[in-house]
DNA sequence: TTGACATATTCCTATATGAGCATATAGTCT
DNA sequence: AGACTATATGCTCATATAGGAATATGTCAA
């Protein structure tokens, strides 16, 4: 089996730094594609086939306005993978370092106790 | 250009549902490879290769023991991937959404000054 | 209608998979 | 050494790009 399409889910149509860069340009509100063109300097096919396949995972709704086409964010698609990444920030988060500290300690004391009985 | 590696960054290696789903196998702990393989129920050479994938890119360590390696998770480097997509956060989070109306009330405030000189 | 502008689609090519299967490497035990 | 277990690597094949170039589609203006 060939690699997912990108268009399988979210975390493969954002795995493209293209793509990441165009919805980041997308963050200060909507645009037509030329905009994005300019922003993330591609030839306009790349940036309409980039934004195809962030059509297909829902990460972007368009919007026809005269011959442009404007494009917004829809960053709801995106939180499948803030989720998902959010089980893992324990690793790296000094907030989560405290916790860790505090659930120490209840343990240890439970653990005494366990002994004591 | 074909697809950028699966190794090139984290965003890429994490793309692959069965790569997530070992790296989820792992929170759990340190694990050797043939847990891995019960779990995600692939066979183990593709376990290995999706291993080797996330160890290029940081997001796990190997520890030998006798005949085993121990794989353990390396969250961190994961961080890029939950610090990209805070910035969409806002887009479906109610937390935001009541920032967001404080943030129109102060706006409409700032209006009413502006036109009053 | 003709022309210009904005965007999408098609065709081409080099490249990188991911799974299946066979095999290599390495540690352990007898 | 030989057998057995645990893991990694190599090979083949079907498939899916991403970018480049050319072209199609759609809209407005004169």
């Amino acid at each position: 089996m060939a690699r997912a399409a990108t268009t399988a889910d979210a975390f493969n149509a954002v795995a493209e730094p293209r793509r990441r860069q165009i919805l980041d340009a997308l963050i200060g509100g909507e645009r037509p594609v030329n905009d994005l063109v300019r922003l993330v300097g591609l030839a306009q096919p790349q940036v309409s086939k980039h934004l195809r396949v962030l059509r297909e995972v829902g990460a972007v709704d368009v919007r026809h306005e005269g011959r442009q086409r404007l494009y917004r964010l829809n960053g709801r698609a995106l939180k499948p993978i803030h989720d998902w990444v959010e089980s893992y920030e324990r690793s790296w988060s000094e907030r989560f370092d405290q916790l860790d500290v505090v659930l120490e300690e209840l343990k240890l004391k439970e653990d005494e106790h366990g002994s004591d009985q």
